[in-house]
DNA sequence: ATTGAAGTAGACCAGTTGGTCTATCTCTCC
DNA sequence: GGAGAGATAGACCAACTGGTCTACTTCAAT
């Protein structure tokens, strides 16, 4: 998508001013990295985002800044949606992580699921030393509290042993919809998350 | 590493000639593509293999053709893996499937694990009509039915949704491995393993 | 010994990479 | 009505991309 000067579209918001480079540029490498990888090149981000290229420089210092930079918007309105997925649960942590796989595996069921942004990133980046491992690092760090409190919520006896086991779920039921479209790892992960809830409650 | 024409080390073998340009690209591209993922420079790999830039495009057509054809052996090596792992287990069908997941959870707690090739390759290539595809297709598809014996064997009740289960653990297993160092999923993954086996169990 | 296939070495190509720099334009604030 | 910040456009850069091509060597089979 190119975004121009006239007819902007803020996510249905009432206001119509064009943000501002930087903000373009964020929004730009969010949506071409998600369906082309972080290997997008330079070129391509600022013509899709309608930016000059000292613009870039200015204010990221770089293509990786801007990597990473997108990733930590990123990683901020995905910690976002889960919050509000497991608010709009209600109080049951059992019913509020479902929730959560549930969504997931409708976004995994996708066809044209490119697979988790997080994961393509870390494995596309071979450099260690590459300033987008600390956000995602991070992020599952952010996500693995999340879920722990949860089973801390729910009496669970191994809260953190579990959260490392919905981890590792959610990532496998997001490759699944990434690599193997039409198998429905929907229904799969949910009964093993009702597993991984259950199996440490006491009687 | 650099493949030079004398002190060739074939894999302990008694043999000491050197391969042919052919078998030191698919060498070399196996090792680099690990490390470096699939995005690694022609020049770098015909460096590696110690081969002239016109032996890759006789042998290969081109970078793609030589990427898809190391998926080729790399997935046929890693079935035979597979296979032997369970060999070794012995005849019991569960217990030859967590022989399978523990010995991913050994490759996937090292350190400098850098993740799954397949799920890479997958991932770094946009084009969904790239070669490298179709190659990793068929090799979940191959392990899905590798699996889904294992659970007929066992009189498991989905046998199918077992393996689907089990797909999805593997790829979650090594995910964890590769982006979460230290968070020892191996654990974590055996019990699930546990738990899909030993649900569709009739008594 | 000769021939021909296979391999090597490396020049060369157009296109692209991430990045720097200059010149111009546009806006806001004083 | 400046002045100055911020943005744009685009030239320019060296390095590298995957790929083609020519010239030379190596070596086995005739």
């Amino acid at each position: 998508m190119i975004y121009r000067v006239k007819g902007w579209h803020n996510h249905g918001m009432t206001t119509s001013a064009k943000p501002g480079p930087r903000e373009r540029l964020l929004l730009a490498a969010q949506e071409l990295t998600y369906t082309q990888g972080v290997g997008v090149g330079v070129d391509a981000l600022l013509k899709a985002a309608g930016v000059a290229r000292r613009s870039l420089y200015e204010h990221f210092g770089g293509k990786d800044g801007l990597i990473a930079e997108m990733l930590r918007r990123s990683t901020a309105e995905d910690e976002e949606r889960y919050r509000a997925t497991m608010a709009a649960a209600g109080d049951d942590p059992r019913v509020r992580l479902l929730a959560v796989v549930d969504r997931l595996g409708r976004i995994a069921s996708d066809p044209d699921f490119p697979g988790c942004r997080y994961l393509a990133a870390d494995l596309a980046l071979s450099d260690r030393d590459h300033p987008a491992h600390e956000v995602t690092r991070a992020y599952r760090r952010t996500l693995h509290v999340l879920f722990a409190d949860e089973f801390v919520a729910l009496g669970h006896a191994r809260p953190e042993f579990a959260a490392d086991q919905l981890l590792i779920l959610v990532d496998g039921l997001l490759a699944a919809g990434a690599t193997r479209p039409g198998s429905e790892p929907a229904a799969a992960s949910r009964e093993l998350a009702e597993h991984i809830i259950d199996s440490g409650l006491g009687a």
